[in-house]
DNA sequence: TCACATTGTGAACAACACTTCACAACCGGG
DNA sequence: CCCGGTTGTGAAGTGTTGTTCACAATGTGA
């Protein structure tokens, strides 16, 4: 089993190992460095799960740094850290990927908060919900599924006959066989009106759909 | 085809009105109410992709609303418009699932470079790049070969018996079929030492599979 | 060398996904 | 009212996927 450890990263010597030793004393292992460079380096070796960024760094800066991170390990949690903290700057850094922000100075407190919600939620995040998932990625083999679902997700709803055209099928029945296994798998519904549309849930495949139509292509 | 709108929620008419006419004067169609409880109705009718919510209302606050909206619409942006800001504000809002976050007073050119931002990024999620994806998703479809990715991730490689007695199956040669499917969509591959491991293509499939996972568990 | 685990193939079969067809209830306009 | 489009059901057929079994090549340690 590899130890869990969080990375800090500040060019500030003074303040990164009072960070580092906050943490330890947390009983938590970490590791640390002094520049975005070195911090992608001990993210190959370590891939820590939460990482906690500096802001204000000679060479690459934290908001460079940033994308990098999170396009590379999605699934680790930022938290930037900053001095002369604005409302752009926060806003900037949460769009560009940050799970969380502090404003230096910060407490002892300040810093372990944020450390311990944004582990709460990694420990949310890993209990995985597979049993769901095996009827949704069934439904997902079947190309024209997948279309309807498509087409679902651009035009937000749509009536059957218009599904049936949009994907060029003659024979309707086949719609409909379609349709009712991703009713049955609760990715779409319909109301009262017969208008089908995609489901929270639908949304979500969809979402990741273009998620991994995006990681694959690149 | 339904006309792409853009909600508005806010409890001052006056500075609803003049949003409603900004973004209408750029050539966009806008819908707009009063009220957190209105904003809930109107998505279900008119499902938006984009919203721009005032933070403080009387009744439901926009705080409030924002995680119902993600949670129910998250394919929708979410703009935050907020007098007396602050960075631990911002950053809350942020958190809780807003795209964007504007402080009152702004400018007309500030809330059109927002929307304009966040329109651009709603163009680019929906671009898709489907065909290379459907062996892949075929692959997926069957349980037996995702536990044989996931073992593969978490080990890095693995010989045959390795995998047959991971997953617990007795017959060593349904394991055998399966891994000719991942092989043949190139998922997986095969060393001199007949070593099984993911190739890059499975890396990133895998990677999916976590974001998947935590995206329909939450 | 023999015994035994590993790694694999191909055929026969079972199970399931998908398609097609015949038909029917319903609604709206002429 | 009748006609044609819409939306649907269920049964029968077809094809694909997945399972099982019998068997074989290879390597490996006693």
């Amino acid at each position: 089993m590899i130890t869990e450890t969080i990375l800090v990263v500040d060019d500030d010597q003074d303040l990164r190992e009072s960070v580092v030793e906050i943490l330890e004393d947390a009983g938590y292992a970490v590791a640390s460095c002094a520049t975005a460079e070195d911090a992608l380096q001990a993210m190959q070796e370590t891939t820590p799960r939460l990482a906690l960024v500096d802001n204000m760094m000679p060479g690459m800066g934290g908001m460079a740094l940033l994308p990098l991170l999170k396009r590379d390990y999605p699934g680790t949690k930022i938290i930037m850290i900053t001095a002369f903290s604005t409302v752009d700057n926060a806003v900037a850094a949460m769009r560009s990927g940050a799970d969380d922000y502090l404003s230096k100075p910060f407490r002892r407190d300040d810093l372990l908060v944020a450390v311990r919600r944004a582990l709460e939620v990694l420990k949310f995040e890993s209990r995985q919900a597979e049993p769901c998932m095996d009827e949704a990625l069934a439904c997902l083999s079947n190309p024209i599924r997948r279309q309807i679902l498509v087409a679902l997700a651009e035009s937000g709803e749509m009536r059957f006959m218009d599904i049936t055209r949009t994907l060029g099928i003659r024979d309707h029945t086949k719609v409909n066989f379609h349709l009712k296994n991703l009713k049955s798998c609760s990715l779409i519904s319909q109301n009262r009106e017969k208008n089908y549309r995609l489901t929270p849930q639908g949304e979500k495949i969809i979402e990741c759909l273009h998620l991994l139509a995006k990681r694959i292509s690149s």
